[in-house]
DNA sequence: AAGCATTGTCAACGATCGACGACATAGCTA
DNA sequence: TAGCTATGTCGTCGATCGTTGACAATGCTT
């Protein structure tokens, strides 16, 4: 799944945060920014800051990832982290 | 490759940049910032804005992309871009 | 109905953003 | 050497950041 825009950004925050079981203020606890910030990023704020935003996917365990061929020091173990279970649920009960 | 810190996204913007042949000028008047916001951001820049640091990776074809399953309409098409002749390559000649 | 948790919204406030224009350094070529 | 490009740095400015604290609107449970 690509994220191109802000809306991705915070779609995917929302996301991961209920699969986590999470509330905006336990999340943004554990971040380290206020409730607001949680807000108003999940709607899609574009001039969030990127390192806050980072470290709100690091804290959810979803990390961003690129295509890119890593610039020198590549290890193959960096491989990208498919969520098994996520698949085989989103498999098991098709949209709709 | 995970994009975990705004070094990361630094690492990754230059890394683009280069393999497209464009000078910090050039990218910044394409993705319609300043040329500084180009060095402060390449610099890992912690505060930048997402917005823009989303629309500067996808004017380099280089979008962001997360592992998770989609939140409903889930196709397993689309699972993360993995680079199969980078592996190889990486493996051919492992770091130094 | 009452109580509780969750989410969205608002108005301050100091701090920092990104743009602009200018200047300096380094590398390359004529 | 002179000229050109690419890159890094600086100060100034209006605009916006994220925080804090408070207040509604829901939904759930008792």
């Amino acid at each position: 799944m690509f994220i191109r825009t802000p809306q991705d950004i915070g779609a995917l925050l929302r996301e991961s945060r209920k699969q986590a079981g999470l509330g905006q203020a336990e999340l943004a606890r554990r971040i380290g920014v206020s409730r607001q910030w949680v807000v108003e990023v999940e709607r899609g704020k574009p001039r969030a800051e990127i390192g806050l935003v980072l470290r709100a996917l690091n804290t959810l365990d979803n990390p961003l990832q690129t295509g890119m061929a890593p610039p020198s020091y590549g290890h193959v173990a960096d491989t990208p982290a498919i969520d098994i279970d996520a698949i085989i649920d989103a498999a098991r009960k098709p949209p709709q």
